[in-house]
DNA sequence: TTGATTTCCATGAATTCCCATGTCATCCCT
DNA sequence: AGGGATGACATGGGAATTCATGGAAATCAA
């Protein structure tokens, strides 16, 4: 597994919806875009989702490809195959980082999430989210407290052994 | 495993049956045309199908040649092939993009879905389909109970591992 | 010849492209 | 160490192009 998004930041939105995307994430998407070349443009897909999610999740062009392939190895016509293929390929969309570093967000996907000035790009291992700045403010609240429940020194690193989740 | 189609959107349909393509689907429909030569129209494959179906299903000229190649390997005359022929053959279009970017539908493939002034134009892998908004909407009214079920926070990718279906 | 299909032009809106500026952090020279 | 010079980065503005869509003229087929 090589190099994965880390980090969050805020970038202003235009009204075009142009957004610069955190120069540290470029990187990613350049090294899992297997048409890039020096000089060109990462290409990278968006998945918008359902009415119920309330962020966008950014996919490199490998990560995108490894989730095609688990989707065509479901079986035709089941009810997973049918959702997830409808999320990823109904509600996605493919584009691209100009040069100048930036991204487009069409007006459609900047309404449904309610993005006007400004979004929060967040590495999430080998996606990463793009949030409106309340909504991520919101759900940081949550998994705080959600910290909160826990010893003051609990180490999250222990979910790794498979306990302490429910 | 190149270019597939992504994303979803409604296009005007006129009174002769003629309808804009997302500018994102000619781009594979281009890619995917043995054909193709700058400056000409992509040609692609419209299915219809049986009574059952609710909306049509695009083809770029790679994937049905897919598809055709799979069918020819049935045994001749068996009921699968009989069926698959029927259905990717007779109940077929074959068409393409005019200069404008439109396709024509038939007044009768239009009725059929019961289209009038607005079609819905879905991804779905290397295929897309065409609603009617009202049946599409039903449609996805559907998947959407179904999501209701669900975390306000579940991932669909979860459905990846085989798990969480029913 | 009459309804239907295909071609050809027309236009507003949206999207892309190209160039410009301000701000940092880094590098280099003396 | 001080003072540019350099270069990547974030952001803005306007011009140029593409898109989606409408309508009229030209062709066709029965």
């Amino acid at each position: 597994m090589s190099k994965r998004f880390r980090g969050e930041s805020v970038h202003k939105v235009d009204g075009k919806g142009r957004v610069s995307i955190p120069a540290a994430f470029r990187r990613v998407l350049e090294e899992h875009d297997p048409d890039y070349a020096l000089g060109l443009n990462p290409n990278l897909i968006i998945v918008y989702g359902n009415i119920n999610r309330k962020f966008l999740e950014g996919f490199s062009i490998a990560s995108m490809n490894e989730v095609d392939e688990k989707i065509a190895a479901l079986p035709r016509g089941s009810k997973a195959r049918r959702m997830l293929e409808r999320m990823f390929s109904g509600q996605a969309l493919h584009t691209n980082i100009d040069e100048t570093g930036r991204l487009v967000l069409p007006q459609k996907i900047r309404e449904k999430i309610g993005i006007i000035n400004d979004a929060v790009f967040v590495a999430s291992g080998d996606t990463f989210q793009i949030w409106q700045p309340d909504a991520y403010a919101e759900h940081e609240a949550k998994i705080d407290l959600w910290y909160d429940d826990k010893e003051n020194d609990f180490d999250p690193l222990f979910l790794l052994e498979g306990e302490g989740l429910d």
